[in-house]
RNA sequence: CGGGGAGUAGCGUAGCCUGGUAACGCACGUGCUUUGGGAGCACGAGAUCGCGGGUUCGAGUCCCGCCUCCCCGACCA
C-alpha cells in the first residue's frame, strides 16, 4: 500500500475527547474514527488489525474443533421473548418494529438463535459435542460509553458456543476454550488473568472472566499473589471479621443532626465505623423497594444483592419519594419501623450487637440497634465488597484489588437457552435429553484497544508484529536523483504484496 | 438517570465577562527555495460560531428552550 493512497489522516494535537491512550493514538494515528457516542468507523488501518485479530482467533477456534458460521443481527422479538430475556433485559436491548408492526431486536448475543438451531439440526447423541462460532457486530444500548474501544455500543464480538450431552460434556469444552483464551490472548500480546466471575443475564453455573489488568478497567478484581486466588469483586467472597460476642443493650434514640454520612456518624458520636449499620435503597426493575443493610465500614455489593433477591428487570438506586413511602428517612434510614420494603441483610451486621442505624426521622439515630430483636431480614447473606487487606477465602492471606478490563468471557450456561427452544437429542438410551449449552465472547475492537493499552510508547502505538497492519513501512528517499531508488522500492513493494504480507510505503518524490 | 465539563475551519484553541458580522497554531493548496533525519519563506482556500427562539439598530458574545459529546457515578456480557 501506497501511503499517499492510504484512507487516513493523522492528527497532531490529541483531540479533546480522548483521555485513554488507546483511544487517543487510535484516533490521532488514523485508525478510527468516531461516529457518535460508542459507535466507531475502522478506518482501513484499524480495519487491517481487527482482521489480524480475528484472525488469530479464528486460528484457535479451528483448532478446538468450534466451527466458524454467522447468524442474524436483527432477530423477531418472540425469539427473546422464549428465552424471557425480552422482559428480563432493560433498555441496553434494542427494539424497534418492522413494517408491519413486528417486534424485533438488536441482537446483543445469540444463544437464542443457537438454541432454535439446536432444536432444527441435532437429533443424536451421535452428533455431540459440537462447537460454533461467529463474528458478529452486537448492539447494546449502554448506559454510557467510555475510552475509546473499550466500551462501546456496537461492537464486533466473536462468540461461541458448545454443545455437549451432558455436564461432563459441557466441562470438556469449557475448559478447551479456556485453553483456547490463554493461546489467544497470549498471541495478541496481553496479559491476561481469568477471574472466577458473575454469570449475569446470562444466566449458568460457572464463569470466568479474561481481564487485563489496567487502572482505567471498570471491573474491580479481588487477587491473591499467594496462592492465586483471582475472582471479580462482584462474585468475590471473602471472610469477614468476627463480632465480638456482647449483650444487646436497650434500643436508645441519640440527636444526630447532620449526619447522613457514615464517616460523619462515627466522628459525631465518637465510634468507629464498624459500630454502625449502613442503610442503602434499591428498586427492581418488577416494582420492589429493597433495602440493605450492612456494616458502616462497608460498601453494598449490587451484584450480590441482585442475586440475593432473583431481581428481574434490573435493579436502579431508589429515590427519595419511594424511600419515605416505605416509612424511612434517607439520610437516617433503618428497617426499623419500616413497612413494604424487602430487608436483606448482610451476615456480619445479623451477627454484630448493639449498632447505631437510622432511626427514619430526620437528625436522629438508634443506638444498639439489634438484628433480630429491632428489626427483622427478609434475606440474610454476604452483602459486601471485598476490601483490600481482607483474608483471601483460599489461603487467608490478604487480598490486594486492582482494576481490570474483561477482554474475554466464558459462561457455562446449562439448558436454558436449550430449553427455551425445545432442543433435545435422542440418547444411547432411546429418550430424549436436554442439550447442555457453554457460550464464549471476546470483543474484538476491545482487544484492538487493550493491546494499544499494552503496547505503546511517547512516540505512538508500538504493535506486537502479529497484529501490525502492515509488516513494515517503507521509506523510499532519493529517486529524484537516482531512479534505481524507486525501482528497488517498487520490487519490494511488490514482493511484499505478493509474499501475502504487505508493507506500507512511504515514497518521497521531491528529495 | 445524578454530578461535573464542553460544543467557534479537518485537529487543538483564543474571542464571550465589558454586543459592532471571526483570530492563532498545526494540517491543507499554489509558487519559490531547500533537503542525510518528521523542511523554510510567500501567497491562498477553508467557519451559516451545535440547533431553535427571544432581546437589540446590531448577537459567537446577553436571555430561554433543545440537541450532541466527554469525564465521574449509577449501570453494564
Amino acid at each position: 500500500m501506497r501511503l499517499s493512497n492510504l484512507f487516513f489522516t493523522t492528527l497532531r494535537d490529541d483531540p479533546a475527547e480522548a483521555e485513554m491512550p488507546s483511544h487517543r493514538l487510535l484516533l490521532r494515528a488514523g485508525y478510527v474514527r468516531q461516529l457518535g457516542s460508542g459507535i466507531y468507523s475502522l478506518l482501513p488501518l484499524g480495519f487491517r488489525v481487527n482482521k489480524r485479530v480475528e484472525q488469530i482467533i479464528r486460528e484457535e477456534m479451528d483448532r478446538i474443533g468450534c466451527q466458524e458460521m454467522e447468524m442474524p443481527v436483527v432477530h423477531p422479538a418472540d425469539v427473546w421473548r422464549a428465552s424471557g430475556r425480552y422482559d428480563a433485559i432493560g433498555p441496553e436491548l434494542g427494539r424497534f418494529k418492522d413494517r408491519n408492526g413486528r417486534d424485533m431486536v438488536l441482537a446483543m448475543t445469540h444463544e437464542e438463535v443457537v438454541g432454535l438451531l439446536l432444536a432444527d439440526i441435532v437429533r443424536s447423541y451421535r452428533q455431540l459435542p459440537m462447537m460454533v462460532y461467529h463474528f458478529q457486530t452486537k448492539w447494546r444500548d449502554e448506559p454510557r460509553a467510555r475510552g475509546g474501544l473499550i466500551r462501546v455500543r456496537e461492537f464486533v464480538m466473536k462468540d461461541a458456543y458448545s454443545i455437549d450431552r451432558d455436564e461432563a460434556g459441557l466441562d470438556a469444552s469449557y475448559w478447551a476454550q479456556h485453553g483456547a483464551y490463554v493461546r489467544i490472548f497470549e498471541r495478541l500480546g496481553l496479559d491476561t488473568i481469568a477471574v472466577s466471575s458473575d454469570v449475569g443475564m446470562m444466566g449458568g453455573s460457572q464463569a470466568h472472566e479474561f481481564m487485563v489488568l489496567n487502572p482505567a478497567g471498570e471491573d474491580v478484581l479481588v487477587l491473591c499473589e499467594a496462592c492465586g486466588y483471582a475472582a471479580n469483586r462482584q462474585i468475590a467472597i471473602v471472610p469477614k471479621p468476627d463480632s465480638v460476642p456482647e449483650a444487646a443493650l436497650p434500643l436508645e434514640e441519640v440527636a444526630t443532626p447532620g449526619t447522613t454520612t457514615i464517616a460523619s456518624l462515627a466522628a459525631f458520636l465518637g465510634v468507629g465505623a464498624d459500630r454502625t449499620a449502613k442503610a442503602a435503597f434499591f428498586m427492581t426493575g418488577d416494582g420492589r423497594l429493597v433495602t440493605a443493610i450492612v456494616r458502616g465500614d462497608y460498601d453494598v455489593n449490587e451484584t450480590k444483592l441482585v442475586n440475593a433477591i432473583q431481581a428481574t428487570g434490573g435493579m436502579r438506586p431508589a429515590t427519595i419519594e419511594e424511600i419515605k413511602a416505605a416509612g424511612m428517612e434517607p439520610g437516617y434510614g433503618s428497617p426499623i419501623g419500616a413497612h413494604d420494603t424487602l430487608v436483606v441483610v448482610d451476615d456480619l451486621v445479623a451477627r454484630s450487637a448493639n449498632l447505631v442505624a437510622g432511626a427514619n426521622r430526620e437528625g436522629f439515630h438508634y443506638r444498639n440497634v439489634n438484628h433480630g430483636r429491632d428489626f427483622t431480614a427478609d434475606i440474610v447473606t454476604d452483602l459486601t465488597n471485598a476490601q483490600a487487606g481482607d483474608r483471601c477465602p483460599n489461603c487467608g492471606e490478604p487480598v490486594t484489588l486492582r482494576n481490570g478490563i474483561e477482554v474475554g468471557n466464558i459462561f457455562k450456561l446449562g439448558t436454558k437457552y436449550s430449553d427455551a427452544a425445545g432442543a433435545t437429542y435422542l440418547g444411547e438410551d432411546g429418550v430424549a435429553h436436554k442439550i447442555v449449552m457453554g457460550s464464549y465472547g471476546i470483543g474484538v475492537g476491545r482487544n484492538v484497544a487493550c493491546i494499544v493499552e499494552a503496547h505503546h510508547d511517547d512516540k505512538g502505538i508500538v504493535w506486537p508484529a502479529e497484529v501490525a497492519p502492515y509488516a513494515a513501512h517503507l521509506v523510499s528517499i532519493g529517486s529524484a536523483r537516482d531512479p534505481k531508488v524507486d525501482e528497488a522500492a517498487e520490487r519490494i513493494h511488490a514482493f511484499s504484496i505478493a509474499s501475502g504480507r504487505e508493507i506500507l510505503w512511504e515514497r518521497h518524490r521531491d528529495c
